[in-house]
DNA sequence: TTGTAAGCGTTATCAT
DNA sequence: ATGATAACGCTTACAA
């Protein structure tokens, strides 16, 4: 409740004249390392209190040459990729992991040109000592950037092209041969797919899953239209995917989004699920309990892909050397099939 | 593809001595200021191609007193808030505008004690330019924290105690109007309501709409039931009221989350939707489009929540002053009511 | 243990 | 138009 203006905040000489102690001292006392008498390291403590001193970040960054803050960048060209609650969770995530850290999280959505080139200056400034990049397309040129812009990377998910060697990525291929699977176990002989895109590492892998699981099963029918994991999209590739092939008996849709529009196409076209056609579905969102019927989907752990994204990206900032993750999927059974 | 293992990048001094000019002439070109010559310009333009040359934000932020970002602090325990599609938008649309400028967005999560405090020395820190400020509930430290922090303050939404300079808000009792007058037209006579939480102002307002249209009807009956925003709320809350009151013909729920949620436990109870309970909700979120039956909902803007907020954030940073926003909502017509 | 002084990489002031 | 030089606020050798 101070009425100055604007009063400067106080620095650390400040602290360390009120403190009657030189300026590195109070450094220390601050950073509370070594070499400070009980004495003076209390009298600066004191001072600190006294004159609410908060040291200012940006010079220590300088100082320090860490920036004191990791980036998350989310590729893609629509920054409404964002309505999809999986950013939202893999969000939440790394923030409880930062939050026990002196980390700030950083968001880039890399959508315009220029948010392309801001993130390229991000990467080359340093400006950040540590970045996760999710959901990469194609080959994207951000991956490379990232790679030679001596910056510890960690990818959420591999990226298609080129081996990376930090990343967290879930089991797509079993969690997709699981869902299919399930769909053979209930005697189903006409599956097909709504791929995700497949210029991506998880839409390649979830549409593979789905064949090794059909091969194995020694049936001959397949069918898929891709899709772009929103259920936009699921609805016009069920739709394409219906009328090219009236007769399926069972749909395994690589996300949760896209499963949700093939229930409405179903449920439009007069198909009883699961009695005339079964679905399952990939993600195990929120979206997959309230759906009607509610889905059976293949989990994934999201909020820990966040978590665990962000533990190695801390390990590798300091200095470690962090194995590649995969974390298991489990199908979770509800009325869909 | 250089192979020195981390070599230094290029400093301006650098740039300077090879571009033959002085330092100072080579801050002047690189952020074309006045007073330097054509030639020397183009040559430090040249140089720093040559070089590689970044800026180091770090350093320019302790030389200028800008922190270069902005921060979207997302008050509330749970950090699972964020898996509500809502959040994602309004950072979609913080992000695009960031864009735009040179300004980075921060995102804090302030939910752990450790968070809290984190928050708090971010503001009084100056790390950043600016804060928006999102979905505070009852009387937050954080409010008066943000607000003594000599540091542009926008709010997202009102706080409920105090008045606030900057905001961007929804007509909240407007849009709870929309939805119960929709209602009434349907000839529904005891309205029952699934409210926010009534620590918050949103919840407050959209409360205060109910009762209004209610009241402005003539209609003597009325009903509530507490939720917090999100399906599960909304079930239990459900559940409650239609304990209580089996005799309701229709509902008004403060959000989308809670009206699934709510539909859920209307078909479970054997009451047809709408034809035996009327219901409304509120966001126009993808959720409202995928329920059994579709949502009638009253459909806020949220991504221009997003825009509006970074935009008055930005005019205040610019020394302007303006004014506070209120966004119009508009009743979408499904087939919930 | 203590303090002096030299960075960290910019921008900004001020003579020239 | 130009270029020294002094900030900016902190950390960290190095010397005492």
């Amino acid at each position: 409740m101070t009425d100055e203006p604007t009063r400067r905040r106080p620095t650390l000489d400040e602290v360390a004249e009120r403190a009657g102690v030189s300026r590195s001292a109070a450094s220390r006392a601050l950073n509370n390392g070594p070499n400070v008498s009980r004495a003076k390291r209390e009298a600066v403590l004191r001072a600190i209190k006294e004159l609410g001193y908060v040291p200012n970040p940006t010079a220590r960054a300088l100082a320090t040459q860490q920036a004191g803050a990791v980036a998350l960048i989310i590729s893609g060209e629509d920054p409404a990729v964002l309505a999809d609650p999986f950013y939202g969770q893999v969000i939440a995530g790394a923030s409880t992991v930062l939050e026990e850290t002196d980390l700030h999280l950083m968001l880039c959505l890399a959508t315009s040109a220029r948010g392309q080139v801001r993130v390229k200056q991000l990467l080359q400034a340093r400006a950040v000592d540590g970045v996760m990049l999710m959901s990469l397309r194609g080959d994207d040129p951000l991956a490379r950037l990232a790679l030679e812009a001596d910056v510890p990377v960690v990818f959420g998910g591999k990226p298609l092209h080129g081996q990376v060697p930090f990343y967290v990525d879930v089991d797509n291929a079993h969690g997709a041969r699981q869902a299919t699977d399930h769909l053979i176990s209930l005697d189903r002989t006409r599956i097909a797919t709504l791929t995700g895109p497949l210029d991506t590492d998880v839409g390649l892998a979830r549409r593979r899953g789905y064949l090794e699981a059909l091969t194995l099963a020694g049936l001959p029918w397949r069918a898929e239209e891709a899709g772009d994991f929103t259920e936009r999209g699921g609805i016009a590739a069920m739709e394409a995917l219906l009328a090219r092939h009236p007769d399926l008996d069972a749909v395994f849709a690589a996300n949760d989004n896209m499963a949700a529009g093939a229930l409405r196409v179903l449920a439009r076209a007069g198909r009883a699920v699961p009695a005339e056609v079964a679905v399952v579905g990939f993600d195990g969102l929120a979206i997959s309990e309230i759906t009607e019927p509610p889905l059976t989907t293949v989990h994934q752990p999201i909020l820990n892909i966040g978590r665990e994204m962000t533990r190695m990206l801390l390990a590798l900032i300091a200095g470690e050397r962090p194995s590649p993750l995969i974390l298991p999927t489990t199908l979770v059974r509800r009325e869909s099939a």
